[in-house]
DNA sequence: CTGACTTTGACTTTCTTTGACTTTGGTGAT
DNA sequence: ATCACCAAAGTCAAAGAAAGTCAAAGTCAG
């Protein structure tokens, strides 16, 4: 048995037994009770709770620190929006980006005003620091993790 | 539990039950309160009080020494995102985006729903491709070029 | 045997706690 | 008034506590 879907489920028990919703964990404790080492917790959330899979993970480093993982809420997990979220891939060029906003929209599936924050944080305007060949695979994962943020 | 987030809970709480408003304290008395050294109050201070997120901080040195906290007021301009926005600069660290959000919330000049959509966009989980060293940079771009779409 | 997925661990970054030392303001004695 | 002293708050850097990164090594299905 893999040790990376023992912690993936252990995670999503925390998360069903938990009446705020989202599972909160310390990413070295939990790493001793599964005697892995703490880098296989990154790991599993990297490879098991993405944004596709309908999860938001947000993290805190420093003493006290602590990892927080929440699902989407189930009846908006067959939502068109995480529809979208799965079929996006990890590359997206600006034009296509825009193209998968304004169906939203016009579907009614997101809100113009969403949309309008959306597609400024997508325009290559904003990527002067980043390395060209870097952007589309960059407007993907932001693109995914703002959708999946406003359909939680 | 981190000590800092109880000290900070307990400022705050004092700062509700004042109808004048601000929160006076003693940093030893509530050092000793706490059971922590006095420049644990200095820290608090200096990481959750800060301007960026809303607050003033006077103090006094000498015998009968005091710190004083209060919440800045909203000042009702015309267009205070757009001040914001102006006073960015061109690097943001995580934290210092999040304070910002916070804030215009608080203030309701930011619905919540559109501050999660931009929180999720400047989260550093997006940021895999981008070299360390131009995330705070993109991050100020994005928060920028949000905002004032936002705005407009 | 190859490529994708997993496991591991050394190193980095961020945030918190602590304590020694400094600066400032008030007060009482001269 | 001035000085000495005490009672605050301020500063800063070291130590501690988490989480993040990345690449090397291992595993396993096809």
């Amino acid at each position: 048995m893999r040790i990376s879907d023992e912690i993936t489920a252990h995670i999503l028990h925390i998360m069903e037994n938990a009446e705020n919703g989202y599972a909160e964990l310390q990413r070295n404790l939990l790493a001793e009770e599964f005697g892995c080492v703490p880098s296989q917790i990154t790991y599993v959330l990297a490879s098991r709770f993405t944004p596709e899979q309908g999860y938001l993970v947000e993290s805190r480093r420093g003493g006290g620190g602590y990892i927080r993982i929440r699902r989407v809420q189930a009846q908006k997990e067959l939502t068109p929006i995480m529809h979208i979220v799965n079929s996006i891939g990890d590359s997206l060029v600006q034009a296509a980006a825009e193209a998968i906003l304004q169906s939203l929209v016009y579907q009614q599936f997101l809100t113009s005003q969403s949309a309008k924050i959306m597609a400024a944080a997508l325009s290559d305007r904003c990527y002067r620091d980043v390395p060209p060949e870097s952007r589309d695979r960059l407007r993907a994962a932001l693109l995914k993790n703002m959708l999946t943020a406003y359909a939680v």
